[in-house]
DNA sequence: TCGAGTATTGCACACGTGTGCAATTTGCCT
DNA sequence: AGGCAAATTGCACACGTGTGCAATACTCGA
């Protein structure tokens, strides 16, 4: 049996009881110079003892200040997203600020509706997470008319804002620590060849290897989609190449987990024939085996700082467009020299193998 | 630079712009059969064209009905809650209602602030999903007079509800599985001993091992915490025991987790040597290696049936205070039949080895 | 004690939507 | 054409809160 919660008492009870008008209430409540100190204090104490709570709705009715984000999640079962929207919520709550969540498992008619719900709620701003967002999401939030922020995702439009991570000085970290461990025959399994991140990613791989003399070889790189039959699909590849590499960068942990796993089918032993490097630092990094070494994005902090955008955004306040956070490298256990007779691809780095 | 945005039209808007009144526009939206058809398909028209956005705060102060549901999550970076929410999501968009985010991690003046928040927002009804949830969170939400539904806890109060897996019947199936496969020295890697979800567990390996006829022995129980550590510690401790198991029960994947690693250390080979079998199904319970053999919860399903349940609750409906879902069984590889030379517990259970 | 100035309070309206009830229009029948 | 019922519309108020402005109460100095 439900009951009706037999109406919450407004600040006209609390008048009538007071003997004072709802307006000398509400200013009262709301800390205004405009009433007596003591009758405020009366006030407030009556308040408190009636269980008094104010209405938001009717608050923002007449403010047109709802102090609601819509916080848009594509999927949530993506294992990069707790920490971020942990971030994301801190920072709102500290602002006064409440979150709206709205999910869409790619589904266009149920995105249709979490928009429209967005919207008659009069979220006054907008932060999507996600890895990848629908393309027609996104038309539809910017209808909204509030401004709106991506977390790492970009798109240029006028209040469309964003947070990413460096995908770009994330690779060439990657890359670089593999290459002060001896090597040089590195590889790459991509991620999504549409993805931004992927592209900044493969242009990181290219340019450390070309910064040390490293001819590219298309065979070392291979496509993926981010998902762990990637990795697997990847190292197969990757084992028949004429020369075999001695490292592979991958796109992302969930690759790096399947690469981990194809590695030890064909009998490999990680990281003493190979070396695998992820990219991401998902919670699971740390239990794989060996733990995963990889890149970590600051997730958190991506959290926070969107959110800081936002509110910094609904404040007037002028705001860099898009913002990059820098990714570091976590050490763990699945990377090291290179295996003791293998042939460097440019022999004269085995020398003078220091890299920035 | 950001723009409060332009006053979003109103009924009143539209109701000048139509000549007629905003109750006819109100009506002629709502679809009620008091307006003449053609006018209201005209009003409708016009609303879409112009753009027009319901208020939900304006509504729901005249209806008092705000179509929120308070979503309480004290940590959202465990890996288990993803599919859950997914549930509840649906359940709740299909039938209209938003959803509210409230996490709290577990910090006292946090989870004070969150709860306001949805006080003050007047939300119908509270889903708590969480693997725990903080002994004072509880009383506050209960003062906010709406009916609430906890998942996979258990509380004796009235408005309080719940949706929980069956833990008891999955650890049965379980120590009924590696009974099957030929194990009678049976380990179990326990959670938080305040959990109830741990008791149920532990009851169900007991009573299934029992039933068997195979005695309990002190040395095979060993405590923990959930996390991977206590996987670590467990086996650790377990192979120091007089009568080494041949199989260990974990109570949930993350121990299992532990288990494995530790197991690995060990030198032992999972399942040859060693049989673990987890609980929860995370995501992550597919990339382990070897992959883990676990008791699936059915998350979403929890997530649609907590929310199913608050609906009919909100429409006055009696509900079964308390539900359980079964669980079900993922053979994936970390189990075996015991390692040939092993001595059964209970010689004659070789012969006959079938269990329900 | 009076008056000016200040502190405090209340009135009345606004926000956007829904709805009971009275007013008006329409349709139909004779 | 006249009359009546039914269909349609508008008026006015309500929901809970905030606020400009006028009204009232207080304070202090002369």
């Amino acid at each position: 049996m439900s009951r009706r919660p037999a109406r919450r008492i407004s600040i006209k009870d609390i008048a009538r009881k007071a003997g004072v008008s709802h307006s000398t209430v509400s200013r009262a409540l709301r800390g205004s110079p405009l009433v007596n100190p003591r009758t405020a204090e009366r006030i407030r104490r009556l308040a408190a003892r009636m269980g008094y709570v104010p209405n938001a709705a009717a608050r923002s009715l007449v403010t047109t200040r709802t102090s609601i984000i819509g916080l848009v999640i594509t999927t949530l079962s993506d294992p990069f997203l707790a920490e971020i929207v942990r971030g994301v919520e801190e920072v709102a709550l500290e602002a006064g600020y409440r979150l709206f969540l709205a999910t869409s498992n790619a589904d266009p008619e149920r995105e249709l509706a979490a928009v429209r719900a967005l919207a008659e709620s009069r979220v006054e701003g907008v932060i999507v997470a996600s890895s990848r967002v629908g393309e027609l999401y996104l038309p539809h939030l910017e209808a909204l008319g509030v401004p709106i922020v991506l977390i790492n995702q970009q798109r240029e439009a006028p209040f469309i804002y964003s947070v990413a991570s460096d995908s770009y000085q994330g690779a060439v970290l990657a890359v670089s620590y593999l290459m002060n461990l001896g090597h040089t025959r590195i590889a790459y399994i991509a991620g999504p060849p549409m993805a931004r991140s992927n592209r900044l990613r493969l242009i990181g791989y290219q340019k450390t290897l070309a910064a040390a003399g490293i001819p590219p070889d298309p065979a070392w790189i291979v496509e993926g989609n981010g998902r762990p039959e990637a990795g697997e699909w990847g190292i197969q590849r990757l084992l028949e190449a004429p020369l075999r590499p001695t490292a592979v960068f991958c796109y992302n942990d969930m690759t790096a987990i399947g690469a981990l796993r194809a590695a030890r089918a064909a009998g490999l032993r990680v990281p003493e024939d190979l070396s695998i490097i992820g990219f991401d630092d998902i919670l699971f990094a740390a239990y794989t085996e060996p733990p995963l070494t990889t890149i970590a994005q600051p997730k958190y902090e991506m959290g926070r700082t969107a959110m800081s955008m936002l509110l910094r955004l609904l404040q007037g306040e002028r705001v860099p467009p898009h913002l990059q956070l820098p990714c570091r490298l976590v050490e763990r256990a699945s990377c090291g020299p290179p295996p003791e007779g293998s042939i460097p691809v440019v022999p004269h780095l085995l020398a003078e193998r220091r890299l920035p």
